[in-house]
DNA sequence: TATGAATGAGCTTTCATTCAT
DNA sequence: TATGAATGAAAGCTCATTCAT
């Protein structure tokens, strides 16, 4: 017996529904926020009725924290894979670090989720203290911790090592930002790779004494 | 029977009301986002009738227009000083703009601003392009240029003069949105003016042949 | 291993289905009533499918009604076997009565169908005629009958039969409504055939010349 | 300048509005039950739109009770007014108790109220308490008493008091009930206080030694 | 100019009913 | 016969906007 060409009207995909909602979500949340997404775009989006959605979720929160949380994981992993990786020399390191970042920065919808953790973060706190305990922080904290243990080394200048890494990062962020929401209005695209690459050799410049 | 410190006995003049309400309103904005802003909290926040507003505002897009339009002007103005004094030396010229910007950025409500931009972006474009034509695009390149210019007096090695002025003012951007963002949640704040000029250092010391 | 008491290994018969969730329909109409009694909970409380239950019923409404008939069809059977017996006496006629509706009243859900009957007259004016028609003017007829054939003998004084009919019962049907309404907030039950016993002598006491 | 011939759009009417939508509501929740009553009924019959309702009153729950509550308090001032009045006789005292509720039960909409009251126990445990403890229980633990004290004067044979006091006001219950959930179907009603007044004397022949 | 009661469209959520399996 | 995922038509509730005062 073949499939019927057309589409039938009820599909029987439990174990695919909640995964093809949260993406749907995810988009109609990035695109609108929180507050100005409509169910009824989420569930066109996802290929389902409005009902459908409420076997999965129950409430919109419920769509958004799942959303977020999706987010969150897959960012952990690329974070310990970086921790593995030891290599030899700090400026290595920091070069391995962009990297991997830039490369994430340009190929994964992290955009989108890190406008809704800037937009929504007055609204969900959770989310905010979500974002900043199990990925900012660590993250963050890695990199200080390399820079000042290069400092004691004295292979790089006195300072702030956790200036020293936010300067190092910020053009990342900024750059993902601009994509979200300075490229659709027509701005001029910035090539993170490439714009990673001169920064941090900027950086490391400066901070050897 | 004296006065209250906080009520004045005489009403203020009708004239204020427009920028009391545009004041309240970009509290909420801020805190809110455009869509879970309601009506209601700006009114009371600006201690008016809801009705009120509709004497000076036809739509709630009206207010929300009006609130980004009050936080271009002051930045076109700092821009503009910004640009009429002219240091001697690249590097004093880098070093009295990121120490303008680092003032602006902790002493204004530019923060919130930021936050509103990015997150209604997609929802209004027209702000988005707004604040990316008059604002952001005559920064970026005012800088841009002259990093460029500065590299051709040789002054500044060789690299794409717009990763350079992203390099270097970036830091502040995700400044201002960490304290919006996380700071509410518990994260440790960052000095701006410290931050700055230690990056500032850093970056010209990596920019210089 | 034995087969647990509650639950018989070999699944019931199909043939048993509308009966259990006719059951099971009764439990949650007679607590909820109709409008929110959930096709769920009579699902899970039949221990069947949602899906199952339209294999029996076509809609909700039709459930309802097979409750309603199912209550109906005993009581009716209790009133023609009183109908056959036939006493002596007339006191020895009501105090007949009298015990055995008491009995029925304490022994059967019936007070659950009154309720739902009183409760939903108004939503299903079809179920409160049959009430009315099949059981309550044939009890209530026949009551006030035998009332009016003793007065005729000159057995009870005069006064309108039906009154004195309605005097009669009124007590049982409060106390099964007071069961179903008060005692599960805590009230003080009624001993149902104690206090009809006590109010049939009371009332035959003052029906006599 | 004269009043417009037409209903004008917007009634200013702040103090009356929560007592008509009460009105409203107890007429639609009488009719319908609480659960299927729906807010567009009762703003339509208060004569108001779906979103005035929610100026004076926070859910549907909320207006409920306050329907509820409304149906206590009128009902209360009977009680207290048939206490202060102190006739000499026991059987005048229960001739006046039986006039006057008789009385309220024919010419007010206390009928609805108590249908409410049956048909929504389960569902607002809290309303079935409050009218148990604040209204039946002063109300049969008042008649009570009175018969326990005329027995005690050997005015009245021996027997348990609550019973009688049952015995005595059920058919008034009944009869408001008969008159909510027959009558509309066709039932012949019964006529109150007639059923009354030959009621008590009937008991009260049989209540004394 | 100013108020705030009132509106009604639109939202999230529920649930009787359907249907592919 | 039986399932339960899916549907979609309401339902309760919110809130930008209007208008009598």
């Amino acid at each position: 017996m073949s499939l019927p060409a057309g589409q039938p009207k009820f599909r029987r995909r439990k174990a695919d529904r909640p995964d093809e909602i949260v993406a749907a979500a995810f988009e109609v949340f990035a695109e609108k926020g929180f507050a100005a997404a409509r169910l009824d775009d989420i569930a066109a989006r996802a290929g389902v009725s409005k009902g459908a959605i409420y076997l999965y979720f129950a409430t919109k929160e419920d769509i958004f924290q799942a959303v977020v949380e999706q987010g969150v994981a897959p960012n952990l992993h690329n974070l310990a894979a970086l921790a593995a990786a030891n290599p030899q020399t700090f400026p290595d390191l920091i070069r391995a670090f962009a990297k991997v970042m830039a490369h994430v920065a340009s190929t994964t919808p992290i955009g989108g989720i890190i406008k809704m953790v800037i937009g929504e973060a007055r609204n969900f706190p959770e989310l905010a203290r979500v974002w900043h305990d199990r990925l900012i922080v660590p993250a963050l904290g890695a990199l200080t911790g390399a820079i000042a243990a290069a400092q004691a080394r004295g292979e790089i200048r006195p300072g702030d090592p956790r200036h020293y890494a936010a300067g190092l990062i910020s053009p990342l962020l900024v750059g993902v930002i601009w994509r979200e929401t300075f490229t659709p209005v027509g701005a001029e695209p910035f090539d993170l790779p490439a714009l990673m690459e001169q920064h941090v050799e900027t950086q490391l410049r400066g901070m050897v004494p």
